[in-house]
DNA sequence: AGATTTTAGAACCGATCGGTACAGATCTCG
DNA sequence: CGAGATCTGTACCGATCGGTTCTAAAATCT
């Protein structure tokens, strides 16, 4: 049985939701969760609040979309830079993709995943924590490949992979709001550079 | 003549405008700008709206008072940091300041200065501009504090003052973003350290 | 005392908030 | 061709937004 060949039935869509989605994140990204209004997100997306709520859900849920977005796309190189081959590598990437994602020309300066939600009232208290658990998701990737670079001797055996990944959390996140208030790129690579100067030696 | 001591004409202010303006503060920390409705603030301030009007104007010069309160209390680790006597003591209470302030018991975790506002809407935009001028200003004081350490000889010739500034300022973001995600006060302290093992020597 | 000045409280303002109900349009299926 | 399913646009919902108006109370001044 064909599960996705099939033309639904009814009237179709007449947007791309991926398309719109891509919108939404953008404008989360510059105005944040409580920043931006549904008609600040539909009118950039292109289509009503009705559409908006039958392909979405609600602005929370089209919120936790734009993020999974967010993390397939300027996100990405979180995943790459967990695939490099040593530590030293791993910590250099994330920190030259972070000050890439968070200075990229065409997108809101900074990072959705900090400045979507840092505090929030009442309303937007479950958008910031599904970013403090995104963020420490990926604080505990870092943990864990350290975790092995120590175990292959890739790290010194002294040295601690939960403080290292937090270090580097840190600083990424420090970055993103370095860039959120206007540094430039070249500026924030030689901050990645600095951080990276007292990395354990292999 | 007494410009200070005259009782003013008129009726007198029912409540203590610094302890309102302490409590705004801390609803601001918490909540951000944006999140904090006046609804929020006046009923933690015990006054009503008109009062509030009256005695700080609006929501915007509330903010911008409850910064100035926020810089003399909490961040005044900043204004102590810079009188140290050397650079590498002035960078240590710093981040030492910076995270006891982002994980003070009793107080909202994180600092006002990041969370209170990093990406708007249209109408929180001056609040937000307001914090990255702070922000911005703090690390001028430490570049201005480690040029003079060159001079002095107290860091190499070699050294950039305004790069281990922006790097300095750059961790301390983050510190308040991952004290803001919950990290611990003494995860934090590891983290500080770490940042500093490789400042320059003497 | 009486005039003046300021505060406090409640009621109210238009605008906007996130979210829906409904009706018409447009598709697949029989 | 209907019949049923789904999408779209409009109009609307109660609640809340930041901010103001108006009246009464409480103080100092002459």
């Amino acid at each position: 049985m064909d599960v996705a060949g099939k033309t639904p039935i009814g009237r179709p869509r007449g947007f791309d939701a991926d398309a719109a989605l891509e919108r939404a994140m953008i404008v989360f990204w510059e105005q944040g969760y409580e920043g931006a209004s549904l008609a600040d997100l539909t009118s950039a997306m292109g289509i009503t609040k009705t559409s908006m709520y039958a392909a979405f859900g609600n602005k929370e849920d089209l919120f936790r979309k734009a993020l999974e977005r967010y993390e397939e796309g300027p996100a990405a190189y979180v995943e790459r830079a967990l695939r490099q081959p040593t530590a030293r590598e791993v910590a250099t990437a994330f920190l030259a993709g972070s000050v890439g994602a968070s200075t990229r020309p065409g997108c809101p300066a900074g990072c959705l995943g900090v400045q979507g939600s840092l505090a929030a009232g009442e309303a937007g208290r479950p958008a910031r924590d599904t970013l403090a658990a995104w963020r420490d998701k990926g604080r505990l990737h870092l943990r864990d490949r350290f975790r092995q670079a120590v175990d292959e001797g890739d790290l010194p055996p002294e040295a601690d992979p939960g403080l290292l990944a937090r270090y580097l959390m840190t600083v990424a996140n420090g970055i993103a709001v370095q860039a959120a208030g206007g540094a430039e790129r070249d500026e924030l690579e030689q901050v990645a550079e600095v951080a990276l100067r007292n990395w354990p030696p292999t």
